[in-house]
DNA sequence: TTAAACTTTCAATATACATTGAAAATACCT
DNA sequence: AGGTATTTTCAATGTATATTGAAAGTTTAA
């Protein structure tokens, strides 16, 4: 197959992929064209090859930047910034899973323990609810120390 | 906190959390009120509780079923249907991760394959994208190995 | 075999989320 | 300080996805 049309393949590709997991499309796609690239790129460089606005270029830069999935670079005798992706896809998932779980599995944790006990009449439900609580924070914790055990590993 | 608005809560959170990670929301409210709920509910009793449609109370249903996340259970004198959930949290994971896979994460290795290798005359950029894509592919393939294992292992 | 009870389908509609682009802000150079 | 290049913001707009609900389909019981 031609590079560029594998290229534009991969984009697609993880852009789908990218949102069946809850990461909105552009963003994986500026992240695919930035980790098919040899050279840094610029906001400009990613506006045009993906066709995508300045706006919507920009954000999703800094987002990745947030995440550590790209790193902001500077080329000799250019104003502009450039940006080059993290290659290392095994640093990538570590990022991504640290990422997440401070934004999503935390507050959840949180919230669960918020609803750890309540009041009731109804013994039934009272204990079955409180039994689904349980259940999700030990499949929580199991989970989150799973992971962590997994990242300190390496290989 | 009181049973009926922790209950509440909790199909609320089960809903949000579901959509940051690809699920639509009313399914993962519906898989939510089944969960904390002792007994088998109908459409009805699940249209009732989360003032959804019928069609979407069915449809989101069936694709729980689908994820063998609930199941069928007939009442006696009844004629509808009636469903319940896996209680088991860590059974639910485990069936979570199977569905996803086989939807997901093969078709995606088998389009990163498709991509393996490309012809072009810029020896740079064939080359950072073979060595993405083969990043990829060793990544998903760890991810796999180790989500096998885990799913033997049990706890 | 009919009719009531119940389930499924799907075109129309609504909602949530992503994207645009021009204006405002900021950084940089002379 | 003034002017130009570059980045950021955000209200308006567009788009993908979810939801509705009524009609069609199916099952069951008498």
């Amino acid at each position: 197959m031609e590079l560029e049309q594998a290229k534009q393949q991969f984009i697609q590709l993880w852009g789908n992929f990218g949102s069946q997991w809850g990461i909105n499309r552009s963003m994986a796609q500026v992240h695919a064209i930035l980790l098919t690239s040899p050279n840094p790129l610029s906001t400009e460089d990613i506006m045009e090859k993906l066709q995508i606005s300045r706006g919507n270029a920009n954000m999703n830069v800094r987002e990745l930047i947030h995440w550590n999935l790209i790193y902001k670079e500077s080329i000799l005798g250019e104003r502009k910034e450039f940006f080059r992706a993290e290659k290392d896809m095994w640093e990538v998932a570590k990022r991504i899973v640290r990422e997440r779980k401070r934004r999503e599995i935390e507050p959840l944790i949180q919230h669960l323990n918020e609803l750890k006990s309540v009041e009731s009449d109804n013994l039934d439900e009272k204990k079955e609810f409180e039994s689904t609580v349980d259940g999700i924070n030990r499949l929580v914790n199991k989970l989150d120390a799973m992971s962590n055990a997994l990242m300190k590993a390496e290989e």
